[in-house]
DNA sequence: AACACGGTTGACCATCTAGTCAAGATTGTT
DNA sequence: AACAATCTTGACTAGATGGTCAACCGTGTT
């Protein structure tokens, strides 16, 4: 019958899911035109014809691993939203951006690859979904601000602080893990930093008061 | 004679800095493997051939463009040091390293490239000046929270959140672009981001007191 | 003018790699 | 068991790319 396709399509989706992991770890590597599909091969443990079985293409496949991608990164977006207080909201995004840092380093590098050539894959993305979706939580931060919450600051600067600081934990994190003396952060060491660049920026945004 | 070798030192001179240049720019913009010979030839204005002639290698010249990049860090690196006061001192700090984002953008994304790699070409740097550079660094911040000028906080997690801030407006300068109605940032804009950052910064690092 | 040395260059080669293909193996259904 | 749809895979191809080389050019010195 016709209806075989959803019969095995657990093999599909189970061997689709190697792939794109496994292009996430080598993209991130090494780059979209340093990575060869015979090394995501060798890390899904897949023979190289069978990943063009699946993605037509090397570009199809980057494609489909840089959305995912940013799935994950619209999804911490929501954290943004769920309160009205600044110290409150500030604290649950920059905390899951964080806890994004840890699990998806590979991820975030991906993105970063893309976005430092001028995102020849998902400009598209920039222009449509984290356009609308920064210019929405702009308006949120320049509510807080005309509630004297926090600081006169322009909202985009300080969306860049948030980005720049977390993400640098995956970006960079073979320099942090070099100054570490060449160990990956420890667990409070992770839980440190979060406190730290959340305290920075909370202080740095919360109006001038004593105490 | 054999004194030849310096009159025409001055050829050499300029092809090699008109190769490196493009090569920044080349690397940048497509990454090691991305980029290819005949790219930065073009985009310097010389044959393939003649890049062999003055690099032995692409790998020799990526290093070469590398290396240059790094001095450059370094050197906004002095402007941590020309001050006991933090926030004299912050403030040139960020001030460069923005500037540094500002005015070489290409280099910025080879470094951020080459370390999210896993920094196969210029490891030892980091082991050994970025490992004592930033060795120095902890110590007079860990100085200044001694002297109750800021507060107490880990300094690395402080420099990494101004390595992180400052570079990401050359890292992610595209981005950046989009969401600004794909302009470049003005004068305007740059001092006021720059000023931001700092302010956060500042503020969220000087000891709690009223106004 | 003749020379010598550094600089220039087009043509060439060995290698690597994305993508193809056709034959065969699996698997669920009847 | 027979089948049809899906999945698997080794062998192959066309094109790109780093690097080489031998002939040639320019310039300063004698």
């Amino acid at each position: 019958m016709l209806i075989l396709k959803a019969a095995k399509a657990h093999i599909r989706a189970e061997n689709e899911r190697l792939i794109l992991e496994a292009g996430e770890r080598i993209f991130a590597q090494h780059g979209f035109r340093g990575a060869t599909m015979q090394m995501i091969a060798d890390q899904a443990g897949l023979p190289k014809a069978n990943l063009h079985y699946y993605f037509d293409s090397k570009e199809k496949l980057y494609r489909c691993v840089v959305e995912k991608i940013f799935d994950i990164w619209l999804q911490a977006a929501s954290s943004f939203e769920n309160s009205d207080e600044p110290k409150e909201a500030l604290k649950l995004y920059i905390y899951e951006k964080m806890q994004i840092s840890r699990r998806h380093p590979y991820g975030s590098k991906v993105w970063a690859n893309e976005v430092m050539q001028g995102a020849p894959i998902i400009q598209d993305f920039l222009e449509t979904q984290l356009r609308s979706w920064t210019d929405g939580r702009i308006e949120s931060i320049q509510a807080w601000i005309a509630a004297g919450k926090i600081r006169s600051v322009e909202p985009r600067w300080v969306m860049y602080m948030i980005w720049a600081t977390t993400q640098h934990y995956a970006d960079f994190g073979h320099q942090i893990e070099t100054l570490n003396a060449d160990a990956p952060l420890s667990e409070a060491q992770w839980e440190a930093a979060s406190e730290t660049v959340f305290e920075v920026i909370w202080n740095g945004l919360a109006p001038k008061q004593s105490l």
